[in-house]
DNA sequence: CTTGACCCATGTGTTACTCACAGCTTTATG
DNA sequence: CATAAAGCTGTGAGTAACACATGGGTCAAG
């Protein structure tokens, strides 16, 4: 027979068996059941459509892009143009998530900086972590009064 | 009285009623309860729980790692080798997941690039979106035959 | 007293999986 | 051939950090 059950397709693309299972409750691939144990079958059509799956995940689409995007190629639609569209949204959200995420490493990195002179605290009622409370950044909502200087 | 409800509270921070409630359901938060409508008030310890929890998440610290933190306080302990462990584990987190990112970004922009000098396509029974299944990367496995050459 | 505007607590939805569980299949052994 | 261990399967539930939906309560104005 040539078609293959979850494990033996998720090997050949190295990817876990559970990914293959939730991309198909997620309905973006639709095996054949085997009757006798309801196990999947996947044939070569099924293959090809989780390459891809796979490829578009690598360059940015959601599961839900990727099933828009299958959903309006197989209703016989081009689904260029919503690619292009959604890239361009993508594109930017990664940007925005990359400055956001780099922003907080650079306040990880000068707290762990200064930590590395400043001894352990012991818990007060007043206080969690001197350490943390310590650091004071730009966030001024953070200062019950005066703002960032001193 | 001196005591807020979650949207004043909400406000008086700059983050969102939900926000505020998620806390408080997560167990980072242990307001008071109004015992005629149930409705949760918050004193000033509460809020300057809170201020903790916001300093500690601009930080990088995930809200887990804050009720341990906390938790750990409130037993007693201090809980700054703890803060000096996990900040060193999220800090490493966080360059990884920026890595990923970038490089997902650059796969991006590159293909927006490629994607500008191509047609949109008709989806026929064989391919789904030639924009994205001609975008040959790196990974070898998603090519049939051959391998990244040509 | 009722309308409208606003607020509240709680349940559910989100993303892309991963884990837990009970049962079925295949393989090794006596 | 029987059986037991190992491995695989489908499905349900859990994860992070909230946002949204729902149904009800509150309050002042008219």
């Amino acid at each position: 027979m040539n078609s293959l059950t979850v494990s033996q397709l998720a090997k050949q693309l190295s990817i876990s068996a559970d990914t293959v299972r939730h991309y198909v409750r997620s309905g973006l691939i639709n095996p054949e059941r085997d009757p006798n144990n309801g196990y999947k079958r996947f044939h070569s059509e099924d293959i090809k459509r989780l390459r891809f799956i796979l490829q578009a995940k690598s360059l940015g689409f959601s599961l839900a892009d990727i099933k828009t995007i299958i959903d309006q190629a197989s209703y016989g639609e081009s689904p260029c143009p919503q690619v292009r569209v959604i890239m361009e949204a993508r594109l930017k959200e990664t940007a925005a998530k990359i400055a956001a995420m780099q922003a907080t490493y650079q306040q990880m990195q000068d707290a762990m900086l200064r930590w590395q002179t400043q001894p352990d605290c012991t818990p007060t009622g007043e206080h969690i972590c001197h350490l943390i409370e310590g650091f004071s950044n730009q966030v001024c909502d953070f200062k019950e009064e005066g703002c960032c200087e001193v």
